[in-house]
DNA sequence: CTTGTGCCCTGCCAGC
DNA sequence: TGCTGGCAGGGCACAA
């Protein structure tokens, strides 16, 4: 699944191949993965052919691709999407969902086999409502402490009482982070992920700061992690699946104590943690 | 405003 | 061995 490690090495990638370079072509294939604004309904291809992307950024999870009539495609992965580019000398993978094809031969395929991706198109200058709906990211310089105070109590000053990985998964208050990385930053702070944001303390804040940064980081620095689905650009997996100390590693030890890591259940979705390293 | 639930989708695998 | 029900989960619509 990809996160902000793996979006950003996936964003990085395709900077270093595509920018630039004049479309020739491009289609859609997966035609409910699109929505477009009211305002332009041309045909997908009409978006992009005979223009080039001049910039390839992220935000949060999300990718944003500005085309040089400054309009703008934003890309969500959801869980199983990829960007790939080759020379466009093999077939159409499978689960193909859209389609580039650049004047220099190479060919961005993008894939996505559960289809929880989604694309969306917005002219110049129209404002992105998903991008704008999102909190700052651990490794953007808005990430103060502020953002994280912003974990314990709401927009009404009343203290939140729901689990900490819960809250580290709203990307309207933090963006970027995940089910990987919220267990891994939970365990490098010490906080079980069940503990209630109404129990914890605000100097605990300080180090869930510091370990949300510094896995984001380490695991940029990897190329993210490869647990299933995820690969870069390159169709290489990410490296940083061998530094995980908590996530997908239930009954193993934990690697500082040595004690079974263990597995709940939160808003749905799975939460690993050391039961003796984190209170 | 806050929090919780179910849905989307398909590969995978435990259990029969 | 072969089938299958349930699980996995990011974001969102909707309900309470």
């Amino acid at each position: 699944m990809p996160e902000l490690p793996e979006v950003e090495t996936i964003v990085r990638g395709l900077r270093e191949q595509i920018l630039g370079i004049e479309i020739q072509a491009a289609r859609l294939l997966k035609a409910d993965m699109l929505r477009i604004p009211r305002r332009a309904s041309r045909k997908f291809k009409d978006f992009f052919v005979g223009r080039n992307f001049v910039a390839i950024d992220r935000v949060g999870k999300f990718l944003l691709f500005t085309l040089n009539d400054r309009s703008r495609l934003v890309a969500h992965l959801g869980m199983t999407g990829k960007f790939v580019v080759t020379n466009g000398r093999f077939p159409d993978p499978p689960y193909l969902c859209s389609q580039y094809i650049f004047r220099n031969g190479q060919r961005l395929d993008h894939i996505d086999v559960r289809r929880f991706g989604r694309l969306e198109i917005y002219p110049s200058g129209s404002k992105i409502p998903i991008i704008e709906r999102l909190g700052p990211d651990p490794l953007s310089p808005e990430f103060k402490p502020q953002t994280l105070r912003s974990l314990l109590f709401g927009r009404s000053g009343r203290r939140r009482r729901r689990a900490m990985h819960t809250l580290l998964l709203d990307q309207s208050l933090i963006s970027g982070v995940g089910n990987i990385y919220a267990s891994e930053a939970l365990f490098r702070a010490g906080i079980r992920p069940q503990r209630r944001a109404d129990r914890v303390r605000l100097r605990e804040l300080g180090a869930l700061a510091d370990s949300l940064r510094q896995v984001m980081r380490e695991a940029v620095a990897a190329g993210g992690t490869t647990v299933s689905d995820y690969r870069r650009v390159d169709d290489k997996p990410g490296r940083f699946v061998a530094s995980l100390r908590v996530y997908d590693r239930e009954g193993q030890p934990c690697r500082d104590c040595e004690a079974k890591i263990k597995r709940t259940i939160l808003g749905g979705r799975s939460a690993y943690y050391c039961p003796k390293c984190q209170k």
